[in-house]
DNA sequence: CCTCACACCTGGGTGC
DNA sequence: TGCACCCAGGTGTGAG
């Protein structure tokens, strides 16, 4: 479900609340929402109560709150992971329960006091972990967390969980390397959206922004990526940029209740989508029906006049053979 | 090493 | 009303 945009939104939200709060209670109600948790790490209601999480930091889709140190073991971070339909909400402690509630954690802040902080699940394709924090590869801060998070962090700022230490970095983020992921994306061998969609190469990008971004550059979804010029691959980031900024701008994408921000409230960049979920209605540039077509188990929407595919790639010599 | 298909899940909507 | 079937915003794994 949520993608960059809305991934920020709830780290947004939590921020105030979780930055310095003391956990005071865990209840975990579905253990498969613990799927990233690792029994070596210890149990994850006894990680937690007692500590205080920092800050709220994000890359790409994955969040983490680092956590205060235990002598017992080096840095580490409650993280989550929202998957297609995780939720987390903040709540006045006896608020009704939300149906599909796997995780409670029970906080208390030093001046906004009490809240829950709800994760709600449908499918249980996200979940919620306590991870060792490791250094970042290139000594830039592990993920977005804000300028107080930043400061609060210190010089363990460079710092991300270890299941997250794969994930590229994202495109808003400030040292996300340009040149590296040009050059990584002209040698990969597959459809350009299925590069746009690898977190290993550019982190954030989910279905929507894939289809969205690739309409605004005019680019097919199949088109090779290592046969993109790398004018055009630049411009295709711009768009991504444009995109999800906007998108942040407008408070996420929202369909239904299913992608809410930490209050329950709906995001309003589903009236500006110009292909995803838009088969059928006229291309806003040039009047084309958009159509979808299957993809990855999936969808991928275009509009078939603004993105062309290209000619599939001759067998290997055949041009030059003629 | 790289790429791809698939498993992992539940619930809401649709059409018969 | 009931039910089968389709659909959904993601990621990790293992086969080839």
């Amino acid at each position: 479900m949520p993608e960059l945009p809305e991934v920020e939104v709830v780290r947004a939200g939590l921020e105030p609340a979780v930055s310095g709060a003391l956990i005071t209670g865990v209840e975990v109600f579905d253990t498969r929402s613990l799927k990233r948790h690792s029994a070596l790490e210890g149990r994850f209601e006894a990680l937690l109560e007692g500590r205080r999480m920092l800050a709220a930091v994000r890359r790409g889709k994955f969040l983490w709150f680092p956590l205060t140190t235990r002598q017992t073991t080096g840095p580490q971070a409650l993280v989550a992971h929202l998957g297609m339909s995780g939720q987390v909400l903040l709540r006045t402690p006896g608020t009704a329960e939300e149906g599909l509630l796997r995780i409670r954690l029970q906080i208390e802040h030093p001046e906004h006091g009490e809240f829950w902080v709800n994760f709600v699940d449908q499918r249980i394709f996200g979940s919620m972990a306590v991870d060792r924090l490791v250094p970042t590869g290139d000594g830039a801060p592990g993920g977005y967390s804000g300028f107080d998070g930043g400061r609060m962090l210190g010089d363990t700022l460079a710092l991300v969980p270890g299941q997250v230490a794969h994930i590229a970095r994202d495109p808003l983020d400030p040292a996300f390397d340009e040149k590296a992921f040009l050059a990584a994306l002209a040698r990969k061998r597959t459809g350009i959206k299925r590069a746009l969609l690898d977190q290993t190469l550019i982190s954030g990008i989910g279905n929507i922004y894939a289809d969205e971004s690739l309409w605004a550059a005019r680019v097919h979804y199949e088109h090779p990526a290592d046969r993109l010029p790398r004018a055009r691959a630049r411009e295709l980031l711009g768009e991504v940029r444009v995109v999800l900024e906007k998108a942040l701008a407008e408070g996420g994408t929202s369909f239904d209740a299913q992608y809410v921000n930490v209050n329950g409230a709906s995001g309003y960049f589903s009236h500006s989508l110009n292909a995803y979920g838009q088969q059928g209605k006229p291309c806003p540039r040039c009047g084309t029906p958009i159509v979808r077509e299957a993809f990855m188990n999936r969808s991928s929407h275009l509009c078939p006049r603004c993105q062309r595919p290209v000619r599939a790639r001759a067998a290997r010599g055949a041009a030059t053979a003629a």
